[in-house]
RNA sequence: GUGGUUGUAGCUCAGCUGGUUAGAGCGCUGGUUUGUGGCACCAGAGGUCGCCGGUUCGAACCCGGUCUUCCACCCCA
C-alpha cells in the first residue's frame, strides 16, 4: 500500500501549544466571567439524535447539519424506491444521528429532560465544540467553539443586562476598545414591518435591511422590490435608513414611527429598561449601540437581539444572541422563557491574532529546565527536580545525557526563562548553579535560595 | 448549495513563450566552542512540483477530473 500524505477534513484545524496558550487564555477569561455572573458549567454529547436537530435553523440550517451514518449495515432497510425518491426521503433510514449545530438547542433538550430537577431561574454555560458543513472561509470553519451563556425561567430584563455586562467585562479584559455591542428587539422588527403595511413579513424585510452597511440602500430598495414588497412601504422605511444619534435619540424617533404598533412598542418599552438598568447598575452605555436594522435568529428570537462586531477587522460577528421566549415549546415543554448569547473563540483568536492583542509574556510554560553532563548530575537532579516541584515551579528535567548547548538550546526554544547547570562543583557543593537567560546572569547557590529567586521573578 | 481562486523543501515564496542535474530566505542538523542558549561564520540534509489521467519527442508550466486553500453569494460564531 503506497504512503499517503495525512490531511485534515475540510474546515478542521490542529491547534499547536502556542494556539492552545492562546485559547486558553481567551476560554479562562470567558469562563471566570460566566462563574462571576452566577451560571453553572454543562456539557452535552457532541451527537444527538437527528430528530433534535432537525426543524431547529431553517431549511438552510438543516443542509448544514452533519449526519452520522447508522451502524452496522445502514443500507439494511432502504429499498430502491427510497433511493428514487431522493436523499431526503432515504435519509432517514441510514442516518438517526447528528453533530451539535449549537449549543442552545442541546441545552432546551436537557431543560426538558430535566424539568423537574432544574431551579429555575436556571443560569447555565456550556463551552463545546459545534459543527456546521458550510463553505469554509476566513473566520468560518466547520468545526469551532462556542460559549453560550443563557438563563431560562424567567423572563426579566436583569438578564438582557448581565447579558450586555458580561460582553463588556469579557472585552475590556481581552484588551478590545474599539467594538460595538448592536442591540435591537424583534418586537421592534415586527412593528416596523407593521406600521409600512407589511405585517408578517419582518423575516423578508431584515434580510434585506441587515445587509444595508454592506450594500448600501439603493441596492436594499432593489431586494426589497424583488421581494415584492410595495414600493409605498419602501418608502416609509427611509427615515429609518439614517437613522443617527444616541441610543435615546434613535428610541425617541422610533416610539413616534411606531405609534400604530403595539407590539412595536412594547419592544422600545423594553428596550428602553434595559438601558435603566445598565444605569442603575452603574455601568455607562460605552460599546452599547441601539442598531434599528439588527436581525439575526429570526426564526426563534421573540425579544433582544445581541451581535457583537469588533471595528476595524475582517472577521464577522464574535458574539451573537437574543431572547427566545418558547424555544423548549417543540419539545413539549410551554413557557420557558429564556435568554442567551455566545462568543465565538475562534473568531475572537482571529480577531487578537489581527490586532496583535495576545499578551506576549507566556505565562503558562516551564519555568525551570535541569541541566547536567552525566548520570551522576542526573541523580542529583531528579533530588533538585523533586524540590522544585514540591515549591510548585514547573520544571523539567532533561532527559538525555547529551552536551550541555544542546540543552540549552532546548530551554531556550521553549523559553524557559531558568536554566539550572549541575555538574562535580555543584554536586560537591551541594549547590546549583542558576542561570537567567534573559539576563544571562549566572551563580552558584543553595537550592532554596534558588528558588527563592525563580519565585521572586 | 452557486460562482471564482490557490496548491513547488518544515514555513514564506521565486521558477521566462513547455527544453538538461527545480532555486532563495527563514527554519532544521552538524561544526567554529569536550561547563553554557540567543548573535556571527562555515558545512550539510531535505522536494515522485496536491493527487489521477490526457496532449507532447519532452510537462512544475498546456488540457480534463478530483482533493485542498482562500474569496464572493447564501447564511452564520
Amino acid at each position: 500500500m503506497a504512503i499517503q500524505k495525512p490531511t485534515l477534513p475540510k474546515g478542521t484545524r490542529d491547534f499547536g501549544p502556542l494556539q492552545m496558550a492562546r485559547r486558553n487564555y481567551i476560554f479562562d477569561i470567558i469562563k471566570d466571567t460566566f462563574k462571576l455572573f452566577g451560571y453553572q458549567q454543562l456539557e452535552t454529547p457532541s451527537m444527538e439524535n437527528l430528530s433534535t436537530l432537525t426543524g431547529k435553523y431553517g431549511d438552510e440550517g438543516d443542509q448544514l447539519l452533519f449526519k452520522i451514518l447508522n451502524s452496522g449495515d445502514y443500507l439494511k432497510d432502504v429499498a430502491p424506491s427510497d433511493i428514487e425518491a431522493g436523499a431526503a426521503a432515504t435519509l432517514a433510514k441510514v442516518s438517526e444521528k447528528g453533530l451539535r449545530y449549537d449549543l442552545t438547542v442541546p441545552f432546551a433538550r436537557y431543560v426538558v429532560m430535566n424539568r423537574n430537577e432544574i431551579t429555575y431561574p436556571f443560569k447555565r454555560f456550556q463551552i463545546q465544540p459545534v459543527w456546521r458543513a458550510d463553505r469554509p472561509q476566513r473566520g468560518r470553519y466547520r468545526e469551532f467553539y462556542q460559549c453560550d451563556a443563557d438563563v431560562v425561567g424567567t423572563d426579566s430584563l436583569v438578564c438582557e443586562l448581565e447579558i450586555l455586562l458580561m460582553i463588556k467585562r469579557v472585552f475590556a479584559s481581552l484588551g478590545l476598545k474599539d467594538y460595538a455591542i448592536k442591540l435591537n428587539n424583534r418586537k421592534i422588527l415586527t412593528g416596523l414591518a407593521e406600521v409600512i403595511g407589511a405585517a408578517g413579513r419582518e423575516g423578508e424585510l431584515c434580510v434585506a435591511i441587515d445587509k444595508l452597511d454592506k450594500i448600501g440602500w439603493a441596492k436594499v430598495q432593489e431586494e426589497l422590490q424583488q421581494r415584492s414588497f410595495k414600493q409605498e412601504a419602501i418608502g416609509k422605511l427611509s427615515p429609518i435608513i439614517d437613522l443617527l444619534g444616541s441610543n435615546r435619540e434613535k428610541l425617541d424617533f422610533l416610539e413616534s414611527f411606531l405609534k400604530d404598533s403595539e407590539i412595536g412598542l412594547k419592544g422600545i418599552v423594553e428596550l428602553r429598561e434595559v438601558l435603566e438598568l445598565l444605569n442603575q447598575y452603574g455601568e455607562s452605555e460605552d460599546f452599547v449601540d441601539f442598531d434599528v436594522v439588527l436581525a439575526r435568529g429570526l426564526s426563534y428570537y421573540t425579544g433582544a437581539i445581541f451581535e457583537v462586531k469588533v471595528n476595524h477587522v475582517s472577521i464577522g460577528s464574535v458574539s451573537g444572541g437574543g431572547r427566545y421566549d418558547n424555544l423548549t415549546g417543540v419539545f413539549g415543554l410551554e413557557g420557558v422563557s429564556g435568554v442567551g448569547f455566545s462568543f465565538g473563540v475562534d473568531r475572537i483568536y482571529d480577531v487578537l491574532e489581527e490586532l496583535n492583542l495576545f499578551p506576549t509574556e507566556q505565562l503558562e510554560g516551564t519555568q525551570v529546565l535541569i541541566t547536567y553532563f552525566e548520570e551522576e548530575g542526573r541523580n542529583y537532579g531528579l533530588q533538585v527536580l523533586n524540590k522544585l516541584r514540591t515549591a510548585g515551579i514547573a520544571s523539567e528535567l532533561y532527559p538525555d545525557v547529551v552536551k550541555i548547548k544542546k540543552q540549552f538550546t532546548y530551554a531556550d526554544k521553549k523559553q524557559i526563562p531558568f536554566v539550572m547547570v549541575l555538574g562535580s562543583d555543584e554536586i560537591n557543593a551541594k549547590q546549583v548553579s542558576l542561570k537567567n537567560l534573559i539576563s544571562g546572569q549566572q551563580e552558584s547557590m543553595d537550592l532554596s535560595d534558588a528558588i527563592k529567586m525563580i519565585q521572586g521573578q
